[in-house]
DNA sequence: GCCTAGGTCCCGTGT
DNA sequence: ACACGGGGCCTAGGC
């Protein structure tokens, strides 16, 4: 890894045009072609930046950074380099994430009455028109189920069941769908949009699901 | 700013649970509370970060970032460091883009021919009860056209302009009003949600607005 | 290779 | 303060 703070300024075209005046800015240069333009403020986010792979020139004090096979192009004109070093990083090791989507998923789907009712998965990812429903399962009386499942439930979770309600209700054998709304926490605006359109909503907890910790007494609905 | 290589060990805790392992990484301390933790590799994202502003403790070789108001924390264990420094990076300035979805909206309000039909711009931004229509304009027949402008077409742009035109119909004089979604490229799912809803897809290219190229010879739709 | 959905999305803007 | 929408979104997974 490269590391420079420099005066410069530098100019990006491609998907747009942008240019970022001159001013003394931390760039990084990544063993995998990506480089990152940061400021000292402005937070997470470089001001401008070039995913790799990428070729790179050197034009006399102006750097410039292409894509592989697009028209993508970043220039970089240093005025003053106030420190330039490179370090060696040696080996790393991949992030573990816990709590994503995904692990509740894999968690509803292998007990889909946590949902606090009794379900039967039939299957995941059940493919519509206008994209996979999450889980589709069938309730006690045979009556079919489609869950959407998320982190966090928002008005746009309830729009995109709805879409997939009417997909699904278009078979006549399916007429009856029932939605239910699954999420670790839900907005209160969503909560009443989903009422409003028959949708159930249910709040499940990892905890309890991975049975750390007892259910609270009392559920959502 | 400050930056720090170092053989570290880092633990995120809040809207989910993350691990690190042990390696070494770059880290950034920004002027605004930001913290970054980069890989020499992994391209534009920060392994782990915190956004600012933030409170940071350091506890032995542990430094303990928190967010001022959530449960967020993240856990830097420092086990050997490599480079400490700080660098003084003076004023900024910020910057400047261009070709983004307002862009677009300008050059198609200047020709709103170019959506495939003799139109005729009314307003823009005219205002609904749930969001400015970003066209209004009028066909050769006099009936009213809605457009919604967006770089990339997707389902949520057509969820857009449906409750946009649900608002607008509710005008007697405007029953008849039709949708049109104008992008430089729309979505399959889209574009099969649009049709459901007779609402038009119009796929228009910057170049050709801007009278750089000639028009395509087949046209969407 | 393209396309779709998720993200500790981030980040501005408006209410 | 919180919700909404855009982003050069980025990035992983499916086909």
């Amino acid at each position: 890894m490269r590391l420079l703070v420099a005066r410069c300024e530098v100019r990006y075209s491609g998907r747009l045009t942008a240019i970022l005046p001159e001013a003394v800015r931390l760039l990084i240069l990544k063993a995998d072609g990506s480089v990152l333009i940061h400021d000292d403020a402005g937070g997470y986010k470089p001001l401008n930046w070039m995913t790799g792979p990428t070729f790179m020139e050197e034009l006399g004090d102006v750097l410039v950074v292409r894509k592989a096979k697009a028209e993508d192009t970043l220039e970089i004109r240093l005025v003053e380099v106030l420190s330039d070093v490179v370090q060696d990083m040696g080996e790393s090791a991949a992030l573990q994430k816990d709590g994503v989507e995904r692990d509740l998923q894999e968690l509803l789907a292998a007990s889909p009455s946590a949902l606090g009712e009794a379900l039967t998965l039939v299957k995941r990812e059940w493919a519509t028109e206008v994209g996979p429903v999450d889980l589709m399962c069938k309730d006690d009386d045979g009556e079919w189920v489609a869950v959407e499942i998320k982190r966090v439930g928002t008005i746009e979770a309830v729009e995109q069941l709805t879409r997939y309600l009417g997909f699904i209700r278009e078979d006549p054998a399916k007429a009856g769908c029932r939605g239910v709304l699954a999420a670790q926490s839900i907005k209160p605006q969503a909560v009443a949009l989903a009422e409003s359109r028959e949708i159930r909503c249910a709040e499940v907890d990892l905890a309890v699901l991975r049975g750390e910790r007892e259910p609270d007494l009392t559920l959502f609905g």
